[in-house]
Order: structure tokens, then sequence, then C-alpha cells
DNA sequence: AGTTAAATGCAACTTTGTTGCAATACTACC
DNA sequence: GGTAGTATTGCAACAAAGTTGCATTTAACT
């Protein structure tokens, strides 16, 4: 716990950026998790140590986002979910979806190609890839 | 146009339905788009000839829905979009996103395998493909 | 410790979508 | 064509996620 709330506040100075307590706190209440964690999770978690205002969460995870110290997908019923970048270049992957407890988790790679052609004049650049089915606890 | 509510209305009798004033200038005006549309921007439509509420045109969009008339699928910013389905029996396909003119249309197939191994105890269901780029018109 | 810009808290607001209930409009039946 | 009965609609009120403006506080630097 105080080990995350280290490794938090290292990755913001690394990026020569202000550690402030709620970006440490919620950094590494992220860190902590394998999951990606929707903002109202967050803020519950984070308010048990530390007062927190909710319009702050938001522009932290903004800020978070910006450094690329996170990232974030949709879930099923379109709020953000945030999860830590392991990484400091991330690179693109796919994610899976549990269709019983709407958990999503980030999976490794993404092995995605749309070989149909698309209609004349549009290019592709990026592919998403969301796999969705059931997650090991609820299988 | 008067065509289009035409086979709005057989395609709701076809179902043995209640053909009502709502579900077919609702299901006209999907008919009439390429691309995925906006309950906003349909509501507008839909007004122009008819007057509707927009928890009605919410209850007619989800009642096309279950009756497999329509799908829909989430936008970049986290709306719905619907699209009038062709074939009765819809298949699922890929979707693709203009990246600036934030534009959904549906594409054909989608060819999508997730080859690396999910993590143990997870089972794969259904895959969802979604290819980003510009449209046509914004190349 | 003092300075200063950046970050935070609070209040108010927007947008998308939902719920309950009374009024209305389809359709089937005569 | 007119009527009865149920499904649909409109309206008002609400919920949840996210945004904006502004005054106050805090982190980092000297
Ligand atoms: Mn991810
Ligand atoms: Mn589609
Ligand atoms: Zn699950
Ligand atoms: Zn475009």
């Amino acid at each position: 716990m105080l080990e995350l709330h280290k490794q938090a506040e290292e990755m913001i100075r690394a990026r020569g950026e202000r550690a402030t307590s709620a970006r440490v706190h919620v950094l590494a209440t992220l860190l902590a998790e394998q999951r990606a964690v929707a903002h109202h999770e967050i803020e519950e978690r984070v308010r048990r140590k530390q007062k927190l205002d909710r319009v702050t969460l938001y522009r932290v995870l903004e800020w978070l986002q910006e450094k690329c110290l996170v990232h974030r997908v949709v879930s099923a019923d379109r709020i953000w979910l945030f999860r830590a970048n392991l990484d400091a270049h991330p690179h693109p992957h796919a994610h899976f979806e549990c269709t019983r407890c709407t958990t999503v988790i980030c999976l490794d790679d993404m092995k995605a190609e749309y070989d149909r052609q698309l209609p004349p004049g549009y290019r592709s650049h990026e592919i998403e890839l969301r796999v969705k089915g059931l997650c090991a606890e609820c299988t």
C-alpha cells in the first residue's frame, strides 16, 4: 500500500510534475487494481483515506491520462473506466469485458485486422478490439 | 420519402405489431440514412414532420431494437447511435468511426480473432471490432 | 518563511437517459 | 363507420456522468 504510494509519487515526479496528494492517491489506487475502474469506485476508495471532491477527481483522471500515466476504456454502460499504464510508452491492446459482472481488463496485444475492403475513400488508422464473455469468477 | 414510410410501416406490420405514427416516422428516418444516427438528430428530423416527445423517442428506439428492426452502437462520445437493420436476422459486424467528423457506419462483416490466450478461466463469447480512421468526406 | 502558479473545492449547470402516471390513439370487433 | 380496451404517448420529475467558473488552498522554488 505504502509501496504503491511511493511508486505513484515517483511516476509523477519522473515526469517532472507536481505530485499532489490527490494525484498520488488516485494513481496508487489504480496501480493496486488489475481491472479498469470507474470514477465512482475510485472516489469511494480514495475518500476512505483522504478528502476528495468529485470534480477534482475528474480533473486528476484527465491529467493522469494526458501524462500517459493512465488510459481509459468505455464500459458496457458507457462510462469511463481507468487503468494505470504499466508501460511508460503504452501500445494498443485489446480489452475483455465480462458480460455478467461487467469487469473490464486489458489484454496484452491485439492481432486484429479488417481484411474486407473499406468503402472507397475511407482510410483506416487504428483498430479497436473488445472481447466479450465470462471472466474467471463468473464462469 | 413516402416510399420509406411505406417500407417502415410494412416492416412493423410484418412483425404483427402496431404501426404507430411515431414508430413509422422514426424507422423511416433511420432507413433513409447510411450511417448510425443519434437520438438528438432523429428527434430533430422527425419533429419537422410530426410532434414527438423525447421520452417517446427513447421508448420507440428501445422497442425497435427489441423487435430487431434496429441496432445500436456507442459513439465516440459515448451516446447511442441507431441504424436500421436491413436484414431481418442481423449478423455481427464491425463498425467504422471517422475520428474527424465522428460519423459511424456499419461494415459488412468482421473477421476478428483474438489469438493470444485469454487469462485462465476466461471464456470468450463474442468479439467487437471498431475500425477508426477518416471517412471519404474527411480524407 | 514568502512568493507564485498550479491545483482544489464548491456551486451551478448540461446532457443523456429513466420512471410514474394520466391522457390519447391504435386496432379489432361489431 | 362507430366503439371498447389496451398499448402507446406526453408531461413532469428525476438520476447519473461529466463540465465550467471562480474563489481558496497548496506544492515547489528561492
Ligand atoms: Mn487497456
Ligand atoms: Mn452496425
Ligand atoms: Zn465476471
Ligand atoms: Zn468523417
